[in-house]
DNA sequence: GCAATAGTGTCTTTTAGACATTATCCT
DNA sequence: AGGATAATGTCTAAAAGACACTATTGC
């Protein structure tokens, strides 16, 4: 056996100081810009500002900085438990779809010890967001952009966060069909278009003569159809578009088989 | 508010009669075949063969047949934990990466009543199962062949679900690197190509000429190069053969830019 | 007709597929 | 040299990319 484990003494290791849960809430917020325009579409994430003195008086950690939403674990939680009781906490939002991705846990991260870190995402249609407060420790609930995001002073090592679970987003939404929570339950190509390049930039989904040709051959959409009749909407173009919908084929595509 | 729901009445609704946890359990098992020739890689799958009496004497539900390492799920236990703990007490294996795939809860699928059970999936590299055996209410433990299982006459749904069980391993194969745990940690492309085609069967996989040339360019396997000079062996043949190893890219691939 | 979005035609470039060929090196 | 596996060359077929073009329709 290892003398050093022989030789182990738990007062000689630090425990942490804190075990806290954070979550990056996603939304892609549209904005009318124009009658039969399409709204743009933005992926937006929330932070909140962090106030400058605690309910007791003390003046806060990172106070007036933009952080993500989160707090310290309770004894008795798990850090998913956490993570949704302080996003409603913060924010008011309840019923999301959260997802673990990371542990954040290097020392210095936190001025006040060696606090860790379970960070957690979601991405979320915008009207689940209406009702959003600032409540708690939090003074202020903002929406930001990621041009945005990354000009700020963010508090601890959100930055870095933040970009691991932008990471994670575009990794959900090429991979999965996450996509159709941004959509209509019918929608036209257009709009499936703007919601991937929110979060996506391959060329392809750029130039409108290759995603308009290779979209409706995507297995997982089809064409709406009534009595033989493809359905199609005016909705954003003096031209009828078709509609489609998402069937419930569930992709997945190699990674031994693809161009990087 | 719907009237069904007032006039709900608990009696009416009939409870599970059991809440279960089955596991199936893969691996690649390699049988040798010739000095220089890579030994020939097979994925099979661990089935217990239930007893036809059980402990108190009565005769065994589905007794004789063969079925999915699996048992009742306690009270205080989660369906994971259960899957875990059965998976040990059966067949000695532990320290598993287990995964939740599906829940089986159609009635009639078991004659003893309304049994739902959680199914769960792990990939096991080959020396993990050395020290298998049968234990408690499993009589035996045997590896069988795709092939082989589903010519048996297996217990309840389990033929459904090893069939659904197969598609999420072939999911796991296809999405990520878990390849890596069925290989030394450096290899040669004719051992990878072994690995892969136990799941899948893509014919670029099996032609030679394409998948010696595009595999060197995965982004997430490399040369293994000391000194600037590549790493060769010549542990499968008289020729030496480049030696790769997997290095931490974490690959993705978009649903919506590949072909069907 | 104009403007704006939807969708196609067609050419060029790139990549995949098939299969023959060469390269290496242990016995 | 023989035999076996590793790797490349080369031709063909298919798919992706680029961009011009046509189609539809409200005003």
């Amino acid at each position: 056996m290892n003398d050093n484990l022989l030789n182990y003494d738990v007062s000689n290791y630090r425990t942490p100081d804190g075990y806290t849960s954070d979550i990056a809430v996603f939304t892609i917020i549209s904005t009318e810009v124009g009658q039969y325009k399409p709204p743009e579409k933005t992926l937006k994430i929330m932070l909140i500002k962090r106030t400058e003195k605690t309910k007791e008086g003390h003046s806060n950690v990172e106070g007036g900085k933009w952080a993500l939403p989160g707090g310290f674990i309770k004894p008795e939680e798990t850090a998913y438990e956490a993570a949704v009781r302080e996003l409603s906490e913060e924010t008011g939002i309840t019923g999301l779809r959260i997802k673990h991705f990371g542990v954040y846990d290097q020392f210095g991260r936190d001025k006040r010890g060696w606090i860790i870190s379970n960070a957690h995402y979601a991405i979320v249609p915008e009207n689940k967001l209406v009702k959003r407060r600032a409540a708690d420790d939090a003074s202020e609930v903002e929406l930001f952009s990621m041009d945005e995001v990354f000009q700020l002073d963010l508090a601890f090592d959100h930055k870095q966060i933040i970009e691991e679970a932008l990471w994670f987003i575009k990794k959900d939404m090429s991979l999965t069909t996450v996509a159709k929570n941004f959509l209509p339950k019918q929608f036209v190509l257009s709009e499936l278009q703007g919601v991937l390049l929110t979060v996506m930039d391959e060329p392809w989904l750029k130039l409108d003569a290759q995603f308009f040709r290779k979209a409706p051959s995507l297995p997982f959409i089809e064409k709406v159809v009534k009595d033989g009749v493809p359905q199609k909407t005016n909705r954003w173009s003096k031209n009828k578009a078709q509609l489609y919908r998402f069937n419930d084929f569930e992709p997945y595509v190699s990674i031994y088989n693809a161009k990087y």
